[in-house]
DNA sequence: TTCGTTGCAAATGTTTTGCACCTGA
DNA sequence: TCAGGTGCAAAACATTTGCAACGAA
């Protein structure tokens, strides 16, 4: 394993995602970083987007419509995505994560983990229909 | 709404889904309708499984890592992703639909649909670490 | 005849990568 | 010094789309 070396464009990147709450995507982090680093450029965005992903200090949410968002908040969550807005909303909801066990019962793999995104329209949506 | 026309590329593609249980990609539906119809076009393919999953005769299945899977099967279930061969298996367990009402407990918007994939090891990888 | 469907190819949107240069340890 | 990181541009990958021709109703 490669030893891991300070850069600042990391660092911009993940406090930049510890102070969003709306899942930003790779496109708009790179926007938004460029304001203080001009020159950076969209690949090193995903390169350490996808870094920080694989070492556990963010997380990539795949909403299966558009582009991946990424997410500061590690600690285990669930997300609202609404159908037609598409934004991604965190859930204050109990844990249910022992759905892992019921999904074990039958099956001869080894589950470990497992991600549950909720759908349908966010209160800002219904207000404007 | 479009009137719908019949097409023996589309019936092809719904038949051919409806006897694999392996949730193939399109690419993987492109090459074996190919053998039937060798002009169809990959274009067609994916217009087709867009068309016949907006109509709920097949299912789109994200695995947020790789090409989407479609799935011929459209009675409620879920899906166990191999982390390591990428796999898609049909999981026999009981309903959770149940979270939907947890996950809506404290949230203002109207939550009417979930995704839930689970994550792990397959029987065949276990075998072959 | 009408209008949905097709094949083809080009375009799109997202993400990854090769490479030469730069930088932190 | 030197391995990891960066910027840039090109490539890869999955999917969508414009268009003229085709085919079902």
């Amino acid at each position: 394993m490669a030893a891991l070396k300070y850069s600042r464009q990391r660092e911009s990147i993940k406090e930049f995602l510890q102070n969003r709450y709306d899942h930003p995507t790779a496109d708009t982090i790179y926007d938004s970083i460029r304001t203080i680093y001009p020159n950076i450029s969209l690949g090193t965005v995903y390169r350490n987007l996808s870094l920080l992903a694989n070492i556990g200090e963010i997380n990539k949410i795949s909403t299966g419509d558009g582009p991946d968002r990424f997410d500061g908040n590690v600690a285990p969550h669930y997300h609202f995505i609404c159908r037609s807005c598409h934004s991604v909303i965190d859930l204050d909801m109990e844990d249910i994560g022992y759905i892992k066990d019921v999904a074990s019962k039958n099956f001869n793999g080894k589950i470990d983990g497992h991600i549950t995104n909720f759908y349908g329209i966010c209160e800002e949506c219904i207000k404007n229909l």
